[in-house]
DNA sequence: GACCCTTATACGGATTAGCGTATAAGTTGA
DNA sequence: TCAACTTATACGCTAATCCGTATAAGGGTC
């Protein structure tokens, strides 16, 4: 799997979606482990910018994810492996 | 330097006010690129939870930064820095 | 001390997230 | 085809964001 870069709020939504789905989990089970709705959840992944960050971490939090901020970088991710 | 890892919005808020200072800008300076107010600024880069995803990502695209989301890799040295 | 720049905090008001609950719409499998 | 599951959307409500404006609290220099 590539990067999963997110410069905008409907990027994350979309890897939120990928990550959950990935883990097997529905909406509402997700919804269940960080006590938010499942409405809540749909609103996050289909990238609504007014959300809280609370939202956004818990669900990162119990998707087992973490966030790296860097430069954005201007080639394309599939050229720059490693640069040391 | 080395990732900017936030598993919180603690750890996010530092991150966005080392890359703004960084980049020689006070918080008025940065809330007036973005269209919010400096007091909205201050608030996330003191790692409030409940503010909003919008607020985040406009100030990362204002800093040029963007979002990695990746599994979370072994404990790290910026984790325990903020553990208490 | 006094001054300036930056950051943190406050108040009234408007908008809205997230709540509980519920249901419509979409998807999947037998 | 159709039932079962999953996701999107709705309403009334409470609480909190963000607004504009303003001011208090730090931090540095003279």
């Amino acid at each position: 799997m590539s990067d999963q870069i997110a410069r905008n709020e409907k990027q994350l939504g979309a890897i939120l979606r990928r990550a959950r789905k990935q883990a097997g989990l529905t909406q509402g089970a997700l919804a269940d482990h960080i006590h938010l709705r499942q409405a809540t959840v749909s609103r996050l992944e289909a990238g609504e910018p007014a959300l809280q960050l609370r939202t956004l971490m818990a669900a990162l939090s119990a998707l087992d994810l973490e966030l790296v901020v860097r430069p954005r970088s201007k080639a394309s991710a599939a050229d720059i492996e490693e640069m040391f």
